[in-house]
DNA sequence: TCAGTCAGTGAACAAGTGTTATCTGAGTTC
DNA sequence: GAACTCAGATAACACTTGTTCACTGACTGA
């Protein structure tokens, strides 16, 4: 390799664009403040002010990285959402391997759940604003489902169960199945945290509707 | 019947209770006006000032009805689900007439769009505040939707299909075509109104989706 | 070493907010 | 017709809000 200043080279202590390290720091910062904020409160009634005392920055300071607090909003999207795709993947690939139906079902609302939990205000977020008043915000969601709907639906494609299945067919499915993986995901946040029995009620419920939709995907053409 | 005053009896141009009257008009112009002023926002960032100046009343009238804009939005949940109590008898009363399946799924989801569009801004509403930033707005919808899921599930019971399904089966079924139809309803307000194939889409998204429930639901009691 | 960049500061701004206390006058009741 | 009630008006309160501006000083690159 070549080095680009006369130092020790080996330890690289990184002195290059501690400028640029700062700034994605309190840009941070800002983010996880706002997320924090947004559990008690939606978007559109969030404060700027709010968010920079949280951080402890001067308000002005927010300009800086974000015009708006919809872009802020914006941006929380991409990684509240970002992040769910390895998730599918991993639900996805349970397909491949040689495990029954109900098995299979069972996995995929265990690992929901544990992801929501996992992500509690990032789940809690997108379930607020999903519909909620900030325009731009909604359609970031929007786009994101919808990228994710069709990740799922090549997912299903490539399954066995899915033959004689039409690709507009298979869209509509996944479009169900994410539809019913948000909404198990929003139900968990809305049931009290240390309460188990409420939870289980949740997880079957969530349960027995991914198996009603799954045998009426296995029946789909039964009449041609 | 008796007379309470000496006025002429017949006509009753109704003097009584004048003052209450009054007050329920403003009460009523509150409502609207919140109502109007949330389909473009979220009730956590509607102002009360905002309110009353829609209204054309002083700010502190607000409180000789209501005393928080949270009350408001609760009051609001009441008549924008209210009122479907009767649309669901509609759909269920469908199920005792001799139809067969297929035309049942595309009636009822007819009703749910035609419902969805005359009231366009209770729908938007509901969406919006039911993972919204107002607790007791959120937990208002979840009762009122609760209601109804049991008023769905024995009228689902009725029907000769749910034998061999226990109450908390039928109730689960019931809170799934349930949450379908406020799926439904929330897709119809996102789509730009004046774009009849987009309608079109989520209409037949929709029936598909309630065509595949519905299969599952046959099945069910297939292995015991 | 030195000039330039730019993330964050501090102060000021014009507006907006929810809430309170006091007053007014039409509607009610006897 | 007089006494009372109470929906709404008026005005003031103490804040909070988003946005702007000129500024400071650590980091950057030559």
């Amino acid at each position: 390799m070549s080095h680009t200043s006369g130092a020790a080279g080996a330890p690289a202590p990184a002195p290059l664009r501690v400028r640029q390290a700062q700034k994605e720091q309190t840009r941070r910062a800002l983010l996880d403040a706002g997320l924090r904020l947004l559990d008690r409160q939606s978007l559109s009634s969030l404060g700027l002010r709010e968010v920079t005392r949280e951080v402890g920055v001067a308000p002005a300071a927010f300009y800086r990285h974000f015009p708006d607090l919809a872009a802020l909003g914006v941006a929380l999207v991409g990684e509240a959402l970002g992040s769910l795709h390895t998730v599918v993947r991993d639900a996805l690939a349970g397909g491949a391997a040689g495990a029954d139906a109900a098995e299979l079902i069972d996995r995929t609302v265990a690992i929901t759940v544990a992801y929501a939990d996992e992500h509690r205000a990032h789940i809690r977020f997108i379930a607020r604003e999903r519909y909620g008043g900030v325009r731009p915000v909604r359609e970031a969601i929007a786009a994101e489902l919808a990228r994710f709907t069709e990740e799922v639906a090549t997912g299903l494609a490539a399954q066995p169960a899915s033959a004689g299945w039409s690709p507009a067919e298979l869209r509509v499915l996944a479009g169900l199945y994410v539809d019913h993986m948000v909404q198990t995901a929003a139900a968990v946040m809305e049931a009290p945290q240390d309460d188990p029995a409420a939870r289980d009620t949740i997880v079957e419920t969530a349960r027995m509707r991914m198996r009603i939709i799954s045998l009426g995907r296995a029946h789909w053409l039964d009449g041609r």
